[in-house]
DNA sequence: TTGACAAAGATTGTTAACAATCGTGAACTT
DNA sequence: AAGTTCACGATTGTTAACAATCTTTGTCAA
């Protein structure tokens, strides 16, 4: 009956300290990031009060921040829903995208450092071990951390922000409007542009990652918008 | 002995909806956007209370919000200090931009509407206007959104929010390091990148922007930099 | 004079009770 | 049976008092 989030999570991009109920944040940010909260779903205080076991202040500070972050919706007097993208802003988180995403990696691909291309490399390994053992969840944060770390590897604060916010409006956009089964990256992919990075080749990394975003939003039906669940049906499907 | 500002602003960018401490927001970031409110500044509970005439609640919230976007600082148990960014994140700031504008304003001039252009060329004509007048505050801030609404000239919701953190954030770096006369941006770039836009030459917009950023980043004495005021000091100048 | 220590004051963090709003369902009318 | 109204319960918004923490100031001793 609660939301099942456990608690360990070690490489994360937020830009303030950890305080308490960044945790509170981190949780939520995470179960979205992996679709077990679907958009729609409404997150009420005391619910949230009882799962996490804190005050009702800390909660509503998550919740604000959640929704600065564009994660939650906070509608007056009605209560925080996870935010449900339309088409409109489907086709502005990927604009902003192919604005930012191509750039990034041909710099990155000019002058990437060992300790970055390390972490990349093991984020491939872990996204071929998730895949192997088929755990879904894993596969689609995976899926979309990837693209987080990438701009995590420039070092930049400030870009590893805005792709952090681009990347989780992707995974609440690909759950609305995603087919089935290609709900995630396609398998090698995120490998070959790792693999162009490593080779120096920022004509080819730009390239590939430019197809690969192209590959991502052609995956999506935007007309056919899943139907989002309500409350009840996301809390027995997330037991 | 309170903070000066006036409660008229026109167009603003906020993504949320413009609920009440929204305007405590709009009118704190305005005034760090026209360096009124110095970086370090201490911005206590009890006087933005009685500056705005709200409980606390709302400021607290309001403080969180301006947090979240890089502002301020919220320390725990210590209270929100104006955001006084250093060294390496200025330099962040910079490359940020670096990445993100120069493709944006070619993407702009490849196909500009009317109505933005329009907006841009009134905007123009506020900065010509502000600089007749010598009215500082007016010139900087102008300066900054100048940027801005190149980037809500997109269209693109992500990309006006992200670049609106940018620019404030630049906004604070140039009255920390900034050199004393050249504070805001030199007096007709921002007429020629728009002229090259209207002329639609996406290789001139994206190079005259391009230099543009670097005058900017030039302009700054990054060894020498300013002492921050303290409260009190902020106080005084601001009455 | 300088340093450490302690108490007082001021500021922020938290809690719990209260107020306001919204959604639901029963009762009533047509 | 369909629709409307009203009242109740549930949820969110607000306030004020309380607790905890930090800063300042004053005192005392070296």
């Amino acid at each position: 009956m609660s939301i099942n989030l456990q608690p360990n999570s070690q490489d994360e991009t937020t830009i303030s300290s950890d305080t308490d109920e960044d945790l509170i944040v981190e949780r939520i940010y995470k179960a979205v990031m992996e679709q077990r909260l679907a958009p729609n779903t409404k997150l009420s205080e005391a619910r949230l009060c009882e799962t996490f076991g804190v005050g009702r202040m800390r909660v509503r500070r998550a919740l604000l921040l959640l929704s600065s972050q564009g994660i939650i919706d906070l509608q007056s007097n009605r209560g925080a829903y996870v935010a449900c993208p339309d088409k409109a802003e489907a086709n502005d988180v990927f604009a902003a995208r192919m604005l930012i995403e191509p750039p990034l990696v041909r710099q990155l691909a000019q002058d990437p450092n060992e300790v970055s291309l390390a972490l990349l490399t093991n984020h491939i390994a872990l996204e071929d071990a998730a895949r192997k053992d088929n755990a879904r969840t894993e596969i689609i944060r995976l899926s979309g951390e990837f693209h987080t770390k990438l701009a995590k590897a420039t070092g930049n604060k400030f870009i590893s922000k805005m792709m952090r916010e681009l990347v989780t409006r992707t995974s609440l956009i690909v759950g609305l409007f995603g087919s089935s089964e290609n709900s995630s990256c396609p398998d090698d992919e995120h490998s070959n542009i790792l693999k162009a990075i490593q080779a120096r080749d920022p004509d080819q990394a730009e390239k590939l990652l430019s197809s690969h975003l192209k590959h991502i939003q052609n995956g999506l039906d935007m007309d056919v918008r899943q139907q989002p669940q309500d409350d009840l049906a996301t809390i027995l499907g997330s037991v």
